[in-house]
DNA sequence: AGCACGCCGACT
DNA sequence: GTCGGCGTGCTC
């Protein structure tokens, strides 16, 4: 009978040892040890007793068997935040696919940044008569390592224990001996950063809920006490989710319990997290992508020692270590941030609802337009839905016009804006009121064809079109390469070669042209630079030191323009073109978003959509803000081809430098599926180039897995990790799975 | 991180 | 000899 090894990652924060250890699982223990278990166990040459986290379990030794040791204890019953994180980690591990270290790293960014943010300083403490009477004496004795470091601090007496390291190679011994004799002394800096300004708590301005909001939070409640499934609120922009998520947070808060509230990136600015500041005050902390890891772990930190109750931030702070964490709650629930691009390639609402489901606590979800596959688990029973259809205070929901584009180059209008937009954008002018032109995709825009030959120009390392800037220069949005602009056709040698479609540059010099009176602001990724950016432009523009904001998605999401009374939709369909399964979704929810931009106060609002397909459902849905048609349509599209969510999906990536060695890989693959189909019920499709084939000189391929029913997939590719590990050829192509 | 081991100059 | 400090390498 053969043994069980347990790996084991150590409890220290140090590169060297931020690895797997094996050890075996004595017999005694086998019931007690499980993947996320916290042990006791001997370490080193001196088998010091130190804890370790279960990481893993197998029953094959990949080290000397005769050297590998046997854990000494189990540390019962370990509700530490860590084992619980470790467990998530296991899950992330299984469901999506990776190595459980690389999980780890993801839901635990501490351990391996632990080491910067402690500062630690070593500063002389002796006068410097006895300074440099010590360093004789310690170079008399040939101390040198000591006399190096009292060198260094007698020219600069106070410095980062890291910089002492490396600039006079000194060891935790010395600096220990040192500070023993009173030579230095170790100061560590534990201040917090990246706290946002203390906001004052503002008297209880007394939340009052309409009875709709009321009536939800109710029923939110009782399913609660009740199956406690993920809550779905479907609720119209404008309709104060926020307000409800409020109450929620209130309730768990009295109950001694933390709540996380995930929000898009790009929605993070600081207005759309004030009414937190303002209600819940200083137990509310802030984090963003902008932060570094170390101002994010001392807001970690702090959350872990229960010195904040809230934490808002992006996906990442779904893994905010909480004692006793109540709720998650999900805004834009929707947004396609919430799904990992790296790996593993997690997505945030499902991991939040294996979270809550460890640790005993609630999730709400919170959308104006559901994701297809949270509708659909609502429909299913699995999540319980509730709607907000109320706009607060009344406020009526634009009025939308659709304008079909061709019908406008029929009858001679060329240019981007069409007539009637233009008209409405006139009104708003005369009237002093303010417009947002909403162009739906960067990148699509400004591709450089030759008019003669139709020859696009691309980057020689990506299979991406390039896209020119206002000076004249290609560029490529996937690697950067930039290069000057042409002037004949490298095809066919034709001078008629140049910039077809507009991007937002375009569109504002058009429009600066036909309206020569109007302020005009721009904003996208060019413009909404550095850390006030973007924030800039949108006060600005809050403020009416501007008529005209143009802008990509970052200006659809999340702000409140009051006086903006009109939205014009640019290529709203532009989004329809993207191959993938995603595009429909995608456009109705970017539609319903800018619309709702559009008359958020008393002021009526109205929306123009420019179209070259006016008639598809996704957009006829949108004019009439209709969810419900466009799920219907939407869903038995997808059963009818087979597209999450009716139907499990699992993509295989694979690249690699060579195209024959990827290809024949992918190809083995596709066999090997194909022989375990049977005991799968799956369907294989592929292999194809992926829609971006080649990037930064890799060339990609991908393969689909379809299946109808369970969740076998995970089984599947277990499976499949395995017969890759065995087979060398698979070596020098990556592979990476992903689902749905 | 913490510990042992081998190495080296200094002191009894 | 042997003591104390230094530098290196290893930990299942």
């Amino acid at each position: 009978m053969s043994s069980i090894y347990a790996d084991i990652i150590i409890d220290i924060s140090h590169e060297k040892l931020d690895r797997t250890f094996q050890y075996i699982v004595p017999e005694s223990l086998l019931e007690k040890v499980s993947i996320g278990t916290q042990v006791q166990i001997p370490f080193g040459n001196a088998n010091r007793n130190i804890t370790g986290y279960v990481i893993g379990l197998g029953s094959k030794a990949r080290y000397e068997v005769g050297k590998i040791k046997a854990i000494q204890d189990v540390v019962p019953m370990s509700v530490s935040a860590e084992s619980r994180m470790i467990s998530l980690a296991g899950w992330i591990r299984k469901t999506y696919g990776s190595t459980m270290i690389q999980a780890l790293k993801t839901v635990m960014p501490v351990k391996q940044k632990l080491r910067e943010k402690e500062e630690r300083y070593l500063v002389l403490q002796l006068e410097e008569d006895a300074a440099r009477e010590k360093l004789a004496y310690y170079q008399q004795k040939h101390q040198t390592a000591r006399a190096r470091l009292l060198e260094g601090l007698l020219e600069k007496p106070r410095i980062t224990a890291q910089e002492a390291a490396k600039l006079f190679r000194t060891t935790a011994e010395v600096v220990k001996s040192m500070q023993e004799q009173g030579v230095l002394k170790v100061e560590s800096e534990r201040v917090y950063r990246g706290l946002i300004q203390d906001q004052e708590k503002e008297s209880v301005e007394a939340a009052v809920l309409t009875p709709e909001q009321n009536q939800v939070l109710e029923a939110i409640c009782q399913e609660w006490e009740q199956q406690n499934r993920p809550c779905l609120i479907q609720g119209v922009t404008g309709s104060g989710k926020t307000l409800v998520y409020m109450e929620l947070m209130e309730r768990i808060l009295k109950e001694g319990r933390q709540a996380i509230l995930l929000i898009p990136e790009i929605a993070l600015t600081y207005q759309n997290v004030q009414r937190f500041f303002q209600r819940f005050g200083d137990v509310v902390t802030v984090l963003n992508s902008r932060m570094s890891q170390a101002e994010r772990f001392d807001q970690m930190e702090r959350a872990r020692k229960g010195e904040v109750q809230i934490v808002i931030g992006p996906r990442s702070a779904l893994f905010t270590p909480f004692p006793n964490l109540g709720l998650i709650l999900i805004d834009e629930e929707h947004e396609t941030s919430y799904k990992s691009e790296g790996t593993p390639r997690y997505h945030a609402r499902e991991t939040a609802i294996e979270r809550a489901r460890l640790e005993g606590a609630h999730v709400v979800l919170g959308s104006a337009t559901p994701s297809m596959e949270a509708s659909y688990a609502c429909r299913r029973g699995r999540y319980a839905l509730f709607l907000l259809q109320n706009r607060y205070q009344d406020a009526v929901l634009p009025q939308v016009y659709a304008v079909d584009m061709r019908e406008e180059l029929k009858s001679g209008n060329r240019s981007i804006l069409s007539r009637p937009l233009a008209e409405a954008i006139q009104k708003r002018l005369e009237r002093g009121e303010q417009s947002m032109l909403f162009l739906n995709r960067r990148g699509y825009a400004g591709f450089i064809t030759c008019r003669s030959c139709g020859y696009v120009v691309k980057c020689p390392h990506c299979d991406v079109s390039l896209t020119m800037h206002s000076d004249g220069r290609l560029n490529c949005h996937y690697c950067g390469y930039q290069t000057e602009a042409l002037t004949t056709c490298p095809s066919c040698g034709s001078p008629y070669i140049g910039g077809f479609r507009a991007g937002t540059q375009q569109i504002e010099q058009v429009v600066k042209k036909q309206f020569p009176e109007a302020q005009v602001l721009r904003m996208d990724l060019d413009t909404a630079r550095g850390k006030t950016g973007s924030s800039d432009i949108l006060q600005s523009f809050a403020r009416r030191e501007a008529d005209i904001l143009i802008g990509t998605q970052m200006i659809v999401k999340g702000h409140d323009f009051p006086y903006v009374t009109l939205m014009g939709v640019l290529a709203a369909d532009l989004s329809l073109l993207a191959s993938d399964y995603h595009a429909a979704e995608r456009t109705y929810q970017l539609l319903v978003q800018a619309v709702g931009r559009a008359g958020r106060s008393s002021l009526a609002g109205e929306a123009v959509i420019q179209t070259y397909h006016p008639e598809h459902y996704s957009i006829q849905a949108a004019i009439r803000q209709d969810y419900d048609a466009f799920y219907e349509e939407e869903i038995s599209y997808r059963m009818l081809l087979g597209y999450p969510p009716a139907v499990n999906l699992m993509a295989i990536h694979g690249a690699c430098q060579s195209e024959e060695i990827l290809a024949s890989a992918m190809e083995y693959l596709k066999r090997y599926l194909l022989r375990v189909k049977k005991e799968f019920k799956t369907q294989v499709i592929g292999p194809a180039g992926e829609s971006v084939s080649k990037i930064n000189d890799l060339y990609r391929y991908v393969l689909y897995v379809r299946q109808g029913e369970s969740e076998d997939l995970c089984v599947l590719r277990e499976k499949l990790e395995r017969y890759i590990e065995i087979n060398k050829g698979f070596d020098p192509v990556y592979i990476q799975f992903d689902y749905n």
